[in-house]
DNA sequence: TTTTGTTGATTGACGAGTCAATAAACGATC
DNA sequence: GATCGTTTATTGACTCGTCAATCAACAAAA
């Protein structure tokens, strides 16, 4: 029965069933055993691959911010100008492949372990980082000095946004929510 | 040893152990032992009080929200017509009693929850509706149509501030967030 | 003696992680 | 091109710990 060279692939599926898993579930308080049983495997291999629990959604939250960065950069390198570059960060924060149910659940569960365990702490640090970079570094030819503030204000509205999107009334709406904060940062920047 | 008419003594005890206890912990995988140690008292009793872990959860959360409720309500009544009204909003929202550690590390942890539990949801969208109402209300004679996308950033806003407190690498923050939030009505109002 | 408060001990369930065993492919050697 | 040891894949069964919830029993008021 064993086929060579599938390990990646193995880990490819545990990844996208924790995240689907965690989407259904709605905490971390998903077992292996139902991962596994969806990924198609044994719980004994989940434990094989990755060898506990916590490293099984680090490593699925670690392929989260990776799709995340990609679509940054791509983003990033169709802009003109500072403005728009602004603008596509905020863009592709609400891209479909990051922008869904259950991604956001698994993005809340992280801020929930990233309390208490330095691993996801850091690894949350990083992307944390990296956005706030982007955004400075993007809005400080326009903004007047005041690119920390705002910076800081799109990431808090982001990050608003995704909480509202999982717990709001309204069904899920990235395209809105995206408006919202561009409409934010045309006033921020009118305003001189 | 027992005595009468302890009930709300001892419930209030175990709800304020039970915030602590998930600050300390960061999540829901607290156990009830332990927060009833730290009231002073057997994890049996606890459960004679409350139930449940999750009813106990509940209640603790019911607390915090007439806490808040109450410093809104407090902030709205010394204030100076529909802009202050706002702000008085604005300004409750990162008040010493409701932006604590734990109290934030509890809504995180009741965010998780009302994902998937339809009481803790409806409890949410209990606080959620009336935030918004206080906050639409507020902006309708001031906004020129925009009350509604207005009162949707700044919910976003205050919800991002809280995660990022929490989170952040620097040290909480209360005034700083609430100034950036000021800072953004300031605009959006003069933007006429 | 009924109500209220209180606990230690117990139950019952569940789940992470381990392990021994099995099997297929690989590759080296004759 | 058969033989054999090595690596990789795979699982069922088991261990071990934990914890929510229950219960029987006891203590003090009223």
């Amino acid at each position: 029965m064993p086929k060579i060279g599938i390990e990646p692939i193995r880990r490819a599926s545990l990844i996208k069933a924790t995240i689907a898993e965690i989407g259904d579930v709605g905490s971390l308080e998903v077992t292996v055993s139902r991962i596994a049983k969806r990924a198609g495997m044994s719980s004994a291999l989940a434990h094989h691959y990755f060898g506990s629990k916590e490293s099984l959604f680090l490593s699925a939250m670690r392929h989260v911010l990776t799709v995340y960065g990609a679509e940054v950069r791509g983003a990033l390198t169709t802009a003109n100008g500072p403005e728009d570059r602004v603008r596509a960060i905020i863009r592709a924060s609400f891209t479909p492949a990051n922008f869904r149910r259950e991604v956001i659940s698994a993005w809340l569960n992280f801020y929930v372990l990233a309390q208490t365990r330095p691993q996801a702490r850091r690894l949350l640090s990083v992307y944390q980082r990296r956005m706030h970079a982007n955004l400075r570094h993007a809005l400080r030819p326009i903004a007047g000095g005041r690119h920390d503030e705002i910076a800081r204000s799109i990431a808090a509205m982001i990050d608003g946004a995704y909480l509202h999107a999982v717990l709001g009334p309204d069904t899920l709406d990235g395209p809105r929510a995206a408006a919202d904060i561009d409409t934010y940062l045309t006033l921020a920047l009118k305003d001189r």
